[in-house]
DNA sequence: TATGAATGAGGCTTCATTCAT
DNA sequence: TATGAATGAAGCCTCATTCAT
């Protein structure tokens, strides 16, 4: 009965959902276990579930909050004048993972789990449609720059980018030893040829345009 | 009276890894339980275990199965005169999964999975080398014929090409709403773009370049 | 609040070991199962385990327990002027045993435990070192007042007063109709005889003296 | 259909035997199961059930016949003319196993399960009788050459003597160091004293005289 | 005689969760 | 707020045994 300190309350929270973050990392979404985040995070089982009702309320928490944090990062892409593309293409070579990532492998969990999951399906969804809505805005501020090819539908354009940062997360777990320097080198041109101003006139493609 | 048919055994094996497989598809990797397994084989829990030494060995087996089959289409690819760039393209575009693709899934809980279990990691290594091996020796032959920029570098091309291969299988997951038939043209043109034999000439990249 | 008392924790093991401890006298070792050890002990399966870890553990704590027991009696034996061989002699017979013995038998399964598991061999190892030690002790001691024939070796003599513990232990099982009475008053003699100081002056014995 | 050989038959209840016993040594009588036993003896499970109805009665043949060693063992003792008590001796000295003995530890398991399975304490007791009488045999026929010492109750002596082989028997899983020559000797000299013609002269005892 | 497919109960252990304090 | 006692279902796997061939 000390402190009802709703802010206490909070700290807690993310304390909490820290150890769970490192658990989950280390042992799955389902491989840790209740008790597991416990010991992490230093309180009982009991403790727990003042903060969340199941553990189910700590994935959707943590996923929530993980995808939160990968739409944040791409909302705060500087779009200056003629860097929006250098600027979008870095970002996406960082997420060449560095090292045997162990936060890239969870998403990948979130994604199978939304499978199975109404909560988890949304949680995805609703994140991806952000995300996607982000990056056709800034494709979209590209084109209006004359930057970024129109004739680029922004929607699908933002669809296939967003394939492809998925599937780099891969990489490390495919290829530990893979020259990452190399890989982020050759998307950084593949990408700068996608959205090149000048690409239309090159390829004869018949979609993908504006609708 | 002796020999009580080996196929026998080996039709029996394949039942329960179908079953198996349906199972793994409705629940995932952990959520199946070897009782779930059972029921839909129908077969009782110890005999199982004629066929499979343990719950960990059907999931090897089940995805050493899985990783195979898609190595070998990638192996059948025709690799026909002037259609090198065309019959990959294609290839990939096929796989922009078609509805809750259900098998998708089980690759994100494999490459998760191969984060904790030295088995799974080994597998699922083997087979990235495989499939790259593969990718890269159609992108050479593609180099020879003149139909590829020779300035790509094969093995990195096919990593890039891998990565794009696992994000797509993400999409439906992420937007089961998507026009696929979208993604997929401008896919194949993204592909195309990427591959080209002038590509070189209008972009001053840097590396990804032959060693 | 806090604590919830320590010793409450305690005593519940202490609980559990005893039911244990019952249920393995019944059925053996290997026969009591843990859910036979819960019913027994009124508790949950899976409660047991916020006390002990495993079986193994409780197998390793009640053995340690017991054969502590048994070094403490030994140790506690008085060591008075004259009484050294007389003390001694009834503390061995009084375990020639009583009917159907269940605590015996358990000694004997630990003996055997103690072939494959090497916890229960380091378990079994160190006790009999301790018991030899201990009663190499009083022999010594016996010999320094003159009571037992200093030309034995304290160390050999105590292995073998051992076995014969431990054979005794067999008896009720081999012959629960044996008459125990006039066993222990042979045993008592037969030491007697083994230790008397002017035993060495009638055998031509060659071995067995002090090193 | 081949041959209805009793002899055969009785040749691979040996060799089934043989292997059980090689895994009960290896595991125990509990940890010994049957798919282990017909790996070892190269037959399937359901053939084993020809030549033995089941587990238990294979465990009890081999206890029978393991016992029946024993006590044949010790029925060739040959008494002959003031050896009586050197060939007695002998044959117990030889008993102080040498190495990690899985052989008797087995003993020990029997005891053990002979708590608790009526055949085996039948088997347990019926060997006990016999094994006592063998020996008291022994100590009679020494007791009409005047080799030992007429005082003695045969039957007493023989339980002790007996108590004294079981013991022994623990000795290298109490201690796998011991110096098995010098208990070797001293054994001898023990029961060289308790059997001695001379020794009731010495001691004053009271009891294990014939009754 | 011989196989190995098949059973289902039961082995130990872990789990998410609730409750009394 | 905080503990840890307590639950019982469910997890994977092994077992002795039987049956069809």
């Amino acid at each position: 009965m000390r402190k009802l300190d709703p802010a206490r309350h909070d700290q807690k929270r993310q304390e909490i959902l820290s150890a769970a973050r490192r658990c989950f990392e280390r042992s799955g979404l389902k491989g840790a276990s209740i008790a597991h985040i416990c010991k992490e995070a230093g309180i009982s089982p009991g403790h727990l579930y003042h903060y969340f009702k199941s553990k189910d309320a700590i994935v959707a928490t943590l996923s929530e909050a993980w995808l939160d944090n990968i739409s944040r990062r791409f909302e705060q892409l500087p779009i200056e004048e003629g860097g929006v593309v250098a600027s979008l293409v870095e970002e996406i070579s960082q997420l060449v993972p560095s090292g045997p990532n162990a936060r890239s492998q969870l998403v990948f969990e979130m994604l199978a789990e939304s499978t199975r999951n109404a909560g988890m399906a949304k949680l995805v969804q609703a994140h991806s449609r952000r995300l996607r809505s982000i990056l056709a805005n800034v494709l979209r501020q590209g084109q209006q720059r004359g930057a970024i090819d129109p004739a680029l539908d922004p929607e699908t354009t933002a669809t296939i980018m967003i394939a492809m940062i998925d599937g780099l997360k891969a990489l490390p777990l495919r290829d530990p030893e893979a020259d990452r320097r190399a890989v982020a080198d050759m998307l950084q041109q593949t990408l700068a040829a996608m959205l090149k101003r000048d690409r239309a006139e090159k390829t004869g493609e018949i979609s993908g345009r504006r609708r």
